[in-house]
DNA sequence: ACTGTGATTGCGCACACTACGCAATAGACT
DNA sequence: AGTCTATTGCGTAGTGTGCGCAATCACAGT
């Protein structure tokens, strides 16, 4: 049949695509419509679908689509970032850490809920409540509340740090000034009896007290590698009379030192190897 | 009376049958760790590729994971069927219109970027750029934007409206008092030459108001299937003297009319011919 | 002007994943 | 108990995928 290199199709509308362009055609396209089949783009751009393969694959290497069976799919915003690692480390402690915490809520309650993929694992165990109102600073957890039937979701506003989706800045605490919430729900990257909770950012620390001083109930959702980690210097004081949710790998000694300063601890149970159906 | 093993719960189909909780492990895994394979699900539970195929697909039957060659990840953002009906619509035209509404932008700038899936095409186009400031109340643009390099972001904050994923309400009134941009994009539902840009909802119409009080400069983007449309009733009025961002679908009587309300016009060029990639 | 080098594309083949149908099993209601 | 339904495992056919190979075009150096 034809040479390899001559991709006139059929008449007049077609695309001479310079191999680059047709990559971003083909991204533009996937993002815009939500997905993209190979057979599609091949009649679209004349080429055989092995040339849209091997597009779809340099695609899907740098990380910019999802491939699927027949064609690709946008992926959606964060899956190799920072926060992608974080979300995998300890996923199972966090999701069971998120359905503990999702306990201490009743229906009707008004929440603030923190950044940080801990408090992301609540806002996913939250999604089939009812009658519930959440406020968050956090673009994931809006975005996985976001159509859940039974929850208004609000927003705190302020600008945007890229790297953890969270918003931050004058605009986040004039709107906090005006807000008051039945519980506060805080991540951390660490936790200390006496000094509170660690943060990358100065103004973090800074959001976290305008949620406390705002809320009724604080908690502080943190897997069992932060308790008693200070990876940073920007500290929130808790005082005492506050909760704290963890997993079971706290050791006793620990729990005592929190206990001392009248926090109640709810441990969250693993059930990482229990699930049913183990036998082979 | 119950029926046999489905319609036991109200409401939310629970499913208390242990096929029922694997998928709801699946689901879990996939959204938290962001990938789940056939064969490693195979694995942690016991039972064949066959089954765990058929969860995936019941799964990706109820939207709420997508399937890939070998396995599922957690679909993006939710594409609502109404936004996704509209952004598959007349994409080609919507991102060809962003593209043009890109040229207007110069850098240093600070941006408004309204709800809509046209806005978002200008949002993606915007990308690249640098030294950009870009406020948004819509989700969907915060996340477009949140990982591109030399673009500020800032949400407004407000109540989320869970079918268009923008935010509204009081907070987001508050917020908007206290800003200005050197430029607005809004989109629209209609646009007319004397009654302005037509949305779905008072509080919107409202929203988009004050977004243009705080703004120099005023651009609508809209496809020419808006030109003329009156959908809703909720209307903003724009006055003279904006700028209207359209395809080439518009006929001249209607350009006519917006012409002669002093409105400057910018027709997107059907076909993308765009910027130097040098792309390996 | 010619030619060497690299990039891109089409094609064929072996392999993996998928979809569908059939039969066996377990649980629940009459 | 009896029966019905959902669920599961397995086999088969079909489709998509990855990879190597050869042909072609773009570009630059001598």
């Amino acid at each position: 049949m034809r040479g390899p290199r001559s991709g006139i199709a059929s008449g007049a509308m077609n695309t001479p695509v310079p191999a680059g362009r047709r990559r971003e055609a083909i991204y533009e396209q996937a993002t815009t419509v939500g997905l993209a089949s190979v057979e599609e783009l091949s009649a679209r751009f004349g080429v055989t679908p092995s040339t849209i393969r091997r597009d779809l694959a340099s695609l899907h290497r740098e990380g910019r689509l999802a491939r699927t069976y027949g064609g690709a799919i946008p992926v959606g915003v964060h899956p190799e970032t920072s926060l992608r690692e974080r979300l995998g480390r300890a996923h199972l402690e966090k999701s069971a850490i998120g359905r503990r915490a999702a306990l201490l809520v009743e229906d009707g309650e008004v929440l603030m809920l923190d950044g940080g993929s801990t408090v992301l694992a609540l806002a996913r165990a939250l999604r089939n409540r009812s009658l519930l109102t959440v406020v968050s600073t956090a673009l994931k957890t809006l975005e996985t509340l976001s159509n859940a039937p039974g929850i208004t979701v609000e927003c705190i506003g302020g600008r945007l740090r890229d790297v953890s989706g969270s918003m931050v800045g004058p605009i986040a605490e004039a709107a906090l000034e005006r807000m008051t919430f039945d519980r506060v729900f805080l991540g951390a990257d660490g936790v200390d009896p006496h000094l509170g909770i660690c943060e990358a950012g100065r103004d973090q620390a800074r959001l976290k007290e305008l949620m406390i001083r705002a809320s009724g109930e604080v908690v502080v959702l943190a897997d069992s590698s932060k308790i008693g980690a200070a990876p940073f210097h920007a500290w929130t004081q808790l005082g005492t009379g506050w909760t704290l949710v963890t997993d079971d790998g706290v050791d006793e000694a620990q729990l005592k030192a929190f206990r001392e300063q009248d926090v109640t601890i709810h441990i969250a149970p693993s059930e990482a190897e229990a699930e049913p159906g183990s036998e082979s």
